[in-house]
RNA sequence: GGGACUGUAGUUCAACCGGUUAGAGCACCGCCCUGUCACGGCGGAAGUUGCGGGUUCGAAUCCCGUCAGUCCCGCCA
């Protein structure tokens, strides 16, 4: 049926007869000679056809032409086309498949490209067709492919996990299947492989991976879907950081192959706390400077109330210096109303105060910084409430020189951070800090270590666990004597990782617990019965009593991934046939109505009514 | 669960403060054209302005509801 692929040929083909089969990407009708684009997945070749051979040949037919390959005429050739120095002269067409109904939107990149994504996702099949698509699908294959290449020559074997599996507490919502045999009971759709590739361990296989499917049934964002892909690795025999160190040749090995970018290694290695401090986040943005600056000790003793009650209240006051901020960010921005402002605002502060530093004149009125004279533009309650002292001290510590602005969060110390952080990021695009994508700053690469065991929930007044409750703890936070660990855990840090690029999180993994008494006090610190422990986890706690090894791995969001690397800013476009927010399929109209016996079957009546 | 934005011809967009016969490019249909490559020229068809209600002499435009899509908050161990 065909010879070459349309996007082959070159001069090297010409007076070679090929056979060709594709979709017509345009054709231009000159009444005596028509030209026609066809199209498949190696590229576009004109071919050029006599009226008396042509039918109605609307875009998108599917065609098969036989021909003679040619060279152009001089004055033809296209060089922005890669085959532009040749054309097939046409002497059979063959329609195989007519177009019988109206495009709902065009194909060809020439038209226009920018088409509502509601009408893409409907006949995606149609989008699938179009450049960018295809090219985000084969990226998404080569990163596989050379994730699949660097574990096969590490000694890693991939084992499938069951889609069909047991409810879990904790994390996500799941989605549910009800079993038609086991009348009354139901499976979960795995949230991720987790117990899963702990038993491959236990089972002895030290280097197993997965591009497993996973599952949650929570609320959709640009970068969330219900169902999502992730590189799932696990290693048994390895400390930490020679996890890390696979695992960052293995990100080296996908952005060489995928993208043909060599990163540097190794990745810097931030600890969690230090993450918090310095960017109010546990996956910071690197790229540029904006850090956080702690001066609550300062604060804590000033006149000024905001400040001084927020630290007795057991908060903190952060800032952050902008160099130049002065001129960048005027007042109105920077003050109720204004965008910056509101940036903090909807992140949970209250406010936001501001010191504008400029040249210091009068020595009554201005600081001694460094030797420098500085002075300060802000509000009476913060020039009234600081001691000459205080201030020169918080101008010294936030590097503030004339012409900085300083942006101040006070508040609890998870507000502060959050409000900072996003006005952090906020500024870097406002101001243009974000390097460009094509540089190479772009691609910049991070570990968060150290993370804390537990975080409080204030909704259930209990501790949970930050990752998950397979983490294993820092020995060092733990102490050897099993009777101190109730007492030790809940302050402990983990032995988690998060793998960190531009301040989104591509994966994150652990040590995990290989002792069955540490799981059992650890299910027993996140507010799990005994027995509930027992019932759920009976067969894990089990398994580690039967000569679990150490063991620990890594997951990587791979849609995420993929998505980075394309330059995209969703992962519906790395993804095939992706679903909507309302987690809908517009193809095939899924979710839909099943018949009435296909319910009395599994043995589950609807209480769903449209009056809901 | 909450907030914001969007919905006009097959499609991408326009239509200013409530008054037009709701326009344009591409696609589609017809005619012309032998070197184009986003070909060109002439002509044509194409609309329940997402849907339902309201305000008004008059609604694509204002209001309410609803459906769909997008972004965000909550949520996502």
């Amino acid at each position: 049926m065909r010879s070459h692929g349309c996007g082959d040929l070159r001069r090297d083909a010409v007076d070679q007869t090929v056979q060709l089969c594709g979709w017509v990407d345009r054709r231009r009708d000159h009444g005596g000679l028509i030209f026609l684009d066809l199209r498949d997945r190696s590229g576009t070749i004109q071919i050029t056809v006599d009226p008396e051979l042509a039918g109605n040949l609307r875009n998108e037919t599917v065609l098969q032409v036989v021909g003679r390959v040619q060279l152009r005429p001089e004055e033809s050739l296209n060089e922005r086309l890669a085959t532009g120095a040749v054309e097939v002269i046409a002497s059979q067409l063959t329609v195989l498949n007519a177009i019988k109904k109206t495009l709902p939107f065009a194909v060809s990149v020439h038209d226009d490209g920018n088409v509502r994504e509601e009408l893409r996702l409907r006949h995606r099949y149609l989008d699938l067709r179009r450049e960018r698509m295809a090219r985000n699908l084969r990226l998404r294959h080569s990163t596989i492919r050379a994730a699949r290449t660097f574990l096969e020559g590490e000694g890693f074997i991939e084992v499938e996990t069951p889609i069909l599996t047991r409810s879990t507490p904790e994390g996500a919502r799941d989605y549910l299947v009800p079993s038609r045999v086991c009348g009354g009971e139901w499976f979960a759709l795995p949230q991720s492989p987790q117990l899963f590739k702990q038993l491959l361990m236990v089972g002895g296989l030290e280097r197993y991976y997965q591009v497993a499917r996973c599952f949650r049934d929570e609320d959709l964002r640009a970068d969330r879907q219900p169902e999502f892909t992730q590189l799932d690795i696990e290693v048994s025999f390895l400390e930490q950081e020679e996890i890390l160190d696979l695992n960052e040749r293995l990100i080296a090995a996908i952005w060489k192959t995928a993208k043909g970018i060599e990163l540097p290694l190794p990745f810097p290695r931030l600890t969690w706390q230090e993450a918090m401090d310095r960017y109010g986040t546990d996956r910071p943005d690197t790229r540029y400077g904006l850090e956080l600056v702690d001066v609550s000790d300062i604060a804590t003793h000033s006149g000024f109330k905001v400040f001084s009650g927020a630290v007795a209240a057991g908060g903190a006051v952060k800032c952050i210096a902008i160099p130049g901020g002065n001129e960048a960010l005027s007042n109105v921005r920077i003050k109720p109303g204004g965008d910056v402002f509101s940036e903090a605002q909807a992140a949970g502060a209250a406010g936001l105060a501001f010191i504008r530093v400029i040249e210091g004149v009068d020595p009554e009125t201005s600081f001694d910084v460094g030797g420098n004279l500085v002075g300060i533009n802000t509000i009476g309650a913060i020039k009234d409430g600081f001691t000459k002292a205080q201030m020169a001290e918080l101008l010294e510590r936030s590097g503030a020189t004339p012409g900085t602005l300083l942006l101040f969060g006070a508040g609890d110390t998870a507000t502060v951070n959050k409000a900072l952080d996003r006005v952090r990021q906020y500024l870097a695009r406002e101001l243009g800090l974000v390097p460009a994508e094509a540089s190479n700053e772009a691609w910049n690469f991070l570990w968060v270590v150290d993370f804390p065991m537990f975080g409080f929930n204030s909704e259930e007044n209990r501790l949970e666990a930050l990752h998950h409750p397979f983490c294993a703890p820092n020995p060092a936070d733990l102490g050897s004597d099993p009777a101190s660990w109730a007492a030790a855990l809940p302050s402990a840090r983990a032995q988690a990782y998060d793998l960190v690029l531009n301040g989104l999180e591509l994966g994150g993994g652990s040590l995990r617990i290989h002792d069955s008494a540490l799981q059992r006090q650890v299910l027993q610190t996140i507010g799990l019965p005994q027995e509930e422990a027992e019932r759920q986890f009976g067969f894990l706690l089990e398994a580690l009593d039967l000569g679990a090894p150490p063991h620990g791995g890594i997951a990587f969001g791979l849609d995420r991934m993929v998505m980075l690397l394309a330059g995209e800013e969703s992962i519906r476009d790395t993804i095939a046939f992706p679903k909507t927010q309302q987690a809908r399929c517009l193809l095939t109209q899924a979710p839909a109505d099943v018949a009435a016996q296909q319910l009395r079957d599994l043995h589950v009546a609807s209480t769903w009514s449209d009056a809901d």
